[in-house]
DNA sequence: GCAAAAGTGTTTTCAATACACCCATGG
DNA sequence: CCATGGGTGTATTGAAAACACTTTTGC
């Protein structure tokens, strides 16, 4: 094999998930020099014997517990001097979690992961700043469209305030209540649970959840 | 540097032209065994040395005379097995160019590549077929939304007639003649020209060419 | 004047927007 | 009964879709 044609190359995962109506990524805090204290993203570099899938499964497993997540290609880094030192692409891939799921699991790790809003990303090593804020900007523009995406996020019962809050968050602005429904109801996805969230202030919010076959009950294409 | 994570990667160009209103892409015959006779994408293997996206136009420049193509990502294919033998990743980039230009620059050259309607893809070697046809889903996912690409196809003056042609073509359906160039008079990014064109049969169609600033001159965002 | 292809206007439909009042609950 | 947040209906606007006749050219 030609050294010349020899490359690492870096899977770097971006996990979403959304709590409190807003979305957040998941960072770990960096232990040693350099860049200590600094946060960053999953990441291994890809073995010969494995698909960027496969190793995007085998980081999340070791950082977090979880298994089984589906990842979609966001972005591909080629720069020759995007790290010091050894060339290294990076391939960057989303996915999304149930933070619910999340907590279970973290709770019994040493190493804890966090939470950050997608508004507010810390200082990160290297230029995983950048690939935070590209994953988040592919996130906005293809969550809109994409309801088989938006159901990750709600794999579980969840009220029209929460996913309109979400929406605000990610599209940073407001959204009028009545219309969000109108569209939501329209899109004939969504099944009525019959039931109404615990509240702690004013009216409980009805219980909605995503069909199990959301492309069957959309009407375009 | 541990064997486990070397990797070599080939960079995988899908060049598009509009031609007769039709979209077709750029493919070169393989002169050698294995596959011989069978047709393939222009590829090369990324260097350490370079960026995907030099690669690419390396691996153009070396096919076509053609220089600086601006691509945009494709897919990643990191399927073990794709490849018999070593474990290959490839990475596919999509770029359009004028057909015109392309003609002057082939009219030199001995090998020569042939445009293959994209609805008429022919037996290509290894997994290129499954590469190009994602390529081409893919440019249909996004044509319709980005006029700085569609523009890339009509650099030149150009009739609505033709435009029209493209988008049938692509999306593999009629379009009312009417509500075509409604829609494309109200987007504002078109100039006339005063000028028609030269015409075989019938009354001749009014040319027009995209505007120097496309971006300024659409509404939204 | 006729064949061939381009240009043009109106109506309908549907989705997106704008907007204000009533309802269910806890305390 | 009141504070809090959730649910609801109607009118307007704008884009997309449906649809048929006239105009320009070459021959």
């Amino acid at each position: 094999m030609n050294n010349r044609y020899i490359n690492q190359i870096e899977v770097v995962t971006n996990i979403f998930t959304v709590e409190n109506g807003k979305i957040k990524v998941l960072l770990f805090r960096k232990q040693e020099d350099p860049f200590k204290g600094y946060w960053m993203l999953p990441s291994n570099l890809l073995m010969t014997t494995e698909t960027i899938e496969e190793c995007a499964n085998a980081t999340i497993l070791e950082f977090t517990g979880l298994q089984d997540i589906h990842f979609i290609q966001s972005s591909v880094f080629s720069e020759i001097h995007r790290l010091p030192g050894a060339r290294i692409l990076a391939n960057t891939l989303i996915g999304v979690v149930d933070i619910k799921t999340v907590k279970r699991i973290f709770g019994n790790r040493e190493i804890e992961g966090t939470w950050f809003d997608i508004n507010e990303i810390p200082k990160m090593i290297y230029d995983h700043g950048t690939i935070v804020l590209d994953a988040i900007s592919h996130l906005k523009k293809i969550l809109p469209y994409d309801y088989e995406l938006i159901k990750l996020f709600y794999p579980n019962d969840f009220t029209l305030p929460e996913l309109q809050s979400t929406y605000e968050h990610l599209l940073n602005k407001k959204l009028d209540r009545r219309n969000f429904r109108k569209k939501w109801m329209n899109l004939n996805i969504l099944e009525d649970t019959m039931d109404k969230k615990d509240h702690t202030n004013g009216r409980p919010a009805k219980l909605y959840r995503f069909k199990e076959n959301i492309k069957e009950s959309i009407v375009n294409e």
